[in-house]
RNA sequence: GCCCGAGUGGUGAAAUUGGUAGACACAAGGGACUUAAAAUCCCUCGACUUUACGGUCGUGCCGGUUCGAUUCCGGCCUCGGGCACCA
């Protein structure tokens, strides 16, 4: 007998018991059943689920089950992505070691999934900070080394004098260190480096095979990786006695402005500025100064743009003419050759440095049509017609681009070439809470990869954190290691988390192999067929998993191209951003729960503190502005939090967190429950008999097949749940109107309701698990929701007898109109031109034209 | 600064291929039931205007294409995401 109310703990406790006892979504490769493979995003194991987590694993829970009613062989794992800065900042601030707080973390995560009542098969659950995890890495690591793919090179870090520590991006506040205010200074590190560039032709062009993803996602990876086709030139630098620095490399994709240079621009750290800084206080003070800045783009892209005269000179390599080699804060050594030509006339960087420095600005473009060009006001950054360029005036871009880099070829002063701006990939971090790098250098120096059989290379987890330096760089035993009997060091640097969260769909798989990966399992899951996301990993994490199955490809352990068919990026979940600052300065985020607002000011809950409030932004552990679902769950079950999430928006879209119509969300539930005690209540029902039916009956039967129809097409195409669910509430309200009035009451009545309520319970189940297990079962079902079939569309059930159309008079609505299906085109013109309101608008008028759209619309356009 | 999005009632949103703007909800107001409250049920709910029927305006702003534009095009504004060491 079904309970009256609506219980949810009750109701969920005994589905997720049910599921756990008959491990309901444990899965093997089944030859001849058709897979589908759907993931969600693993999380960083930052304390507790946030409303993004609960967004992004509903919606991939809601796909899953909605394939696995479709008769599928579902996959779907979840693990954790256990690596990262913020353990070590916790370690720090809790007195724990990373490693202890880390797991902590993932057991009481792992609880909150299973209290959400996702169908994962934990049996793949996996753990990246594990040593049988990051073995793997470390042995693929070894063996791109082994191919030549992996190499070391000095690039920057931000650099802390006063902590003696490298900071991350997120710890450099206004270019000051997050934890002492002390400037920042870029420093030159040798790092370890994979050549993503080698396959940044193929990371471009298969981009046109995922036609499941969003434009949006390929558009952005294509401007990141950046290919364009240029010249590189070489400018020649008389007078240095030191061969290396008497020529530089450029790189244009403006070759036809080459006429234009009127000087060339140097990084700060170019060798050709060191050559000269002994003789040079000016360019000295200078260089120091850049020292300053941070390695962010933005930074670098805003910043005010400064430089100095070298005294240096360029010969020009058409004219030969002499021109000023300066050195400028925004051209950064680690992008291109560290240097660029500048043609102030027609680039509005060069442009502006040059009205500042008085440096010549040359027109060598002029408009192909009409267009104003005032070089007073600003470059001419168009392509056009060259001018005052000697042998090429006259030519346009494509010409030009050709004439010049033919002539420059032919004299060896430069070639076409495609670039990227795709860099390659540094994967070193001078942390400690990361996968070891592989590598041991002998007492020569010479650098040696970890052989397999000494794998892994592990990370030792009970240590302290001081806040400054790595644990493992402080250990001077832990370095020591012997290399085939000779004493050696290990690299204390780690792995970019990246590198982690790059393989990971592959490993689930085959979680517990005793190899990367086990190939048979491997390409039987993969390619996973849908992935589900934060928009926030629109280009690198997806760029790096795209690269690494390459990768895995050409180590011959898998055989598709791409990782992940189907896409999905969420939007993000957003939150309130506050917090307090201490007498030092120093911000401390408070989370929007903390923080109450009386008379328009932000303050601390229950006290006099005050809060700024930093606008929105996205939950994240450093913003401290993440919301937990668990009060929620708490107060109104797993199921109303999931089925409020699905109903707030689309799921691509941005979501301003609230928590206004939870309530709401509940309320359906608690109706729904009582429909069907109520139905269940009345007794037996007979069989549906469709030739019997009478309209009314008719109409709601047309209701529930419009209803399959739409949720079917949101589920599998559209993946708009909100839409899907608002069909379903439109369902509901039409089954209790009608379960009211007589045809409701009569036998037939029944029958119909019944098919409504049982079709609305298997619509829901994906959305609402638990509850579905519980009213499926009290409908006198043997077998388990979570096993049954999706309800069969009855086409027939859909044909309608009439439709109502809309008449405008010039596009104005002026009428509605219920005509029979079958009218002809002339028909429905008649009755809307007879419709007295319509008749009113076109008074004194002269038809003109008549728009029939059929079963929409007609406007009669008049004048 | 560059790249990618978004902007529709008091609020979350819908309108799938250019065809009725505001479905479905939340909040609010009114009513019923109740000793009372909660819960539940019913009604109203973009703005202006009209006794009413109805009419005019309205999808961030300005302009364009079209019989017809939330949807397509051009130019702006605001907000969000990413920018290579947050994950």
């Amino acid at each position: 007998m079904m309970e009256e109310h609506y219980h949810p703990h009750k109701i969920e406790e005994e589905a997720q018991k049910f599921w756990a006892e008959n491990d309901s979504f444990a899965v093997t490769e089944q030859e001849g059943k058709e897979k589908f493979y759907c993931l969600s995003m693993f999380p960083y194991p930052s304390g507790k689920l946030h409303m993004g987590h609960v967004r992004n694993y509903t919606i991939g829970d809601v796909i899953s089950r909605y394939h696995r009613m479709q008769g599928k062989n579902v996959m779907q794992p979840m693990g954790w992505d256990a690596f990262g800065l913020p353990a070590e900042n916790a370690a720090i601030q809790n007195k724990t070691a990373p490693a202890k707080w880390t797991y902590q973390n993932v057991d009481y995560m792992k609880a909150q999934l299973k209290k959400l009542g996702f169908g994962y098969d934990w049996n793949r659950e996996i753990t990246t900070c594990t040593p049988e995890y990051y073995k793997w890495e470390q042995w693929f690591f070894t063996k791109l080394y082994e191919k030549g793919l992996v190499y070391k090179k000095m690039s920057a870090v931000n650099w802390c004098p006063n902590d003696q520590t490298v900071l991350a991006n997120e710890q450099v506040e206004n270019g000051r260190c997050w934890r002492c205010d002390t400037l920042v200074e870029r420093k030159q590190l040798a790092q370890w480096f994979i050549k993503i560039t080698a396959y940044a032709d193929e990371l471009l062009a298969d981009l046109d095979q995922l036609d499941e993803w969003p434009d949006q996602v390929k558009a952005m990876q294509r401007n990141w990786i950046g290919r364009s086709e240029g010249v590189q030139i070489t400018f020649k630098v008389p007078g240095s006695e030191d061969a290396s620095c008497n020529e530089m490399q450029i790189y244009t994709t403006r070759p036809d402005t080459l006429m234009g240079v009127t000087y060339v621009a140097l990084a700060a750290e170019h060798p050709l500025c060191k050559s000269v800084v002994g003789n040079n206080p000016a360019l000295a003070a200078f260089i120091e100064e850049c020292k300053t800045n941070t390695t962010s783009e933005a930074d670098m892209a805003t910043m005010e743009k400064k430089g100095v005269d070298t005294g240096l000179k360029a010969i020009h390599p058409i004219t030969g003419e002499e021109v000023a080699v300066w050195a400028a804060n925004f051209v950064l050594m680690d992008y291109g050759t560290g240097a660029v030509m500048s043609v102030p006339g027609h680039d509005q960087r060069d442009y502006e440095f040059a009205k500042a420095y008085g440096l010549p600005i040359k027109q060598v473009i002029a408009p192909a049509s009409n267009e104003p060009c005032d070089l007073n006001e600003a470059a001419f950054i168009e392509k056009g017609i060259l001018v005052n360029s000697g042998e090429f005036d006259g030519l346009n871009f494509a010409q030009a681009f050709d004439a010049i880099s033919t002539r420059l070829a032919s004299e060896g002063k430069g070639e076409k070439q495609v670039n990227y701006r795709l860099r390659d990939w540094g994967v070193s971090r001078q942390r400690y809470w990361g996968a070891p790098i592989p590598i041991r250098y002998l007492e020569d120096g010479t650098e040696v990869t970890v052989p397999l059989e000494e794998l892994p290379v592990r990370l030792p987890e009970d240590v302290e954190l001081d806040g400054i330096q790595s644990p493992i760089k402080a250990d001077k035993e832990w370095c020591k290691v012997t290399h085939n009997g000779q004493p050696a060091t290990q690299e204390t640097d780690t792995f970019d988390t990246f590198m982690e969260s790059s393989w990971y769909y592959a490993r689930y798989c085959s979680p517990k192999a005793d190899q990367m990966l086990d190939p048979k399992a491997a390409n039987y899951w993969l390619p996973v067929d849908q992935y589900i996301g934060g928009i926030e990993h629109a280009v690198m994490h997806l760029l790096y998993s795209r690269f690494f199955h390459k990768l895995l490809r050409d180590a011959g352990l898998v055989n598709s191209d791409e990782p992940f068919k189907r896409l999905l990026c969420q939007g993000m979940v957003l939150a309130d951003i506050n917090y307090t600052l201490n007498e030092k300065g120093v911000k401390n985020y408070v989370a929007p729960g903390d923080v109450e607002i009386r008379n328009g000011e932000h303050f601390l809950k229950g006290s006099d503190t005050p809060v700024v409030h930093a606008g929105i932004g996205k939950m994240s552990k450093s913003k401290n502005n993440g919301i937990d679902p668990q009060d929620l769950i708490d107060q109104y079950g797993a199921d109303t939090v999931r089925l409020y999430t699905m109903f707030a928006s689309p799921p691509t879209q941005t979501l301003e967190w609230s928590e206004s119509g939870v309530e709401g969300a509940n309320r359906f539930l608690r109706r729904f429950w009582k429909m069907i005690a109520s139905h269940v209540a009345a007794g037996e029902v007979a069989a549906l008999d469709i030739n019997a039916l009478n309209d009314g009956q008719k109409a709601l039967r047309r209701k529930t097949h419009e209803t399959i129809a739409k949720v079917s097409d949101d589920c599998a195409k559209r993946l708009t749940f909100n839409t899907a669910i608002a069909a379903i509430m439109e369902l509901t309200n039409a089954i209790n109107k009608f379960s009211s009035s007589s045809e409701g009451a009569a036998e037939q009545g029944k029958a119909v309701v019944r098919e409504a309520l049982e079709a609305t319970t298997l619509l829901l189940a994906p959305i609402v698990p638990h509850t579905g297990h519980v009213i499926w079962k009290a409908l006198g079902h043997e077998e388990a929701i979570v096993s049954a079939v999706w309800p069969k569309l009855d086409e027939s059930a859909l044909v309608k007898d009439a439709i109502t159309l809309v008449v405008q008079v010039n596009g104005k609505v002026r009428a509605k109109l219920e005509v029979p299906a079958t009218a002809s085109q002339d028909e429905i013109k008649a009755l809307a031109r007879a419709d007295i309101n319509v008749q009113k608008f076109l008074d004194g008028l002269t038809i003109r034209k008549e728009i029939v759209v059929p079963g929409k619309l007609v406007n009669i356009v008049a004048n």
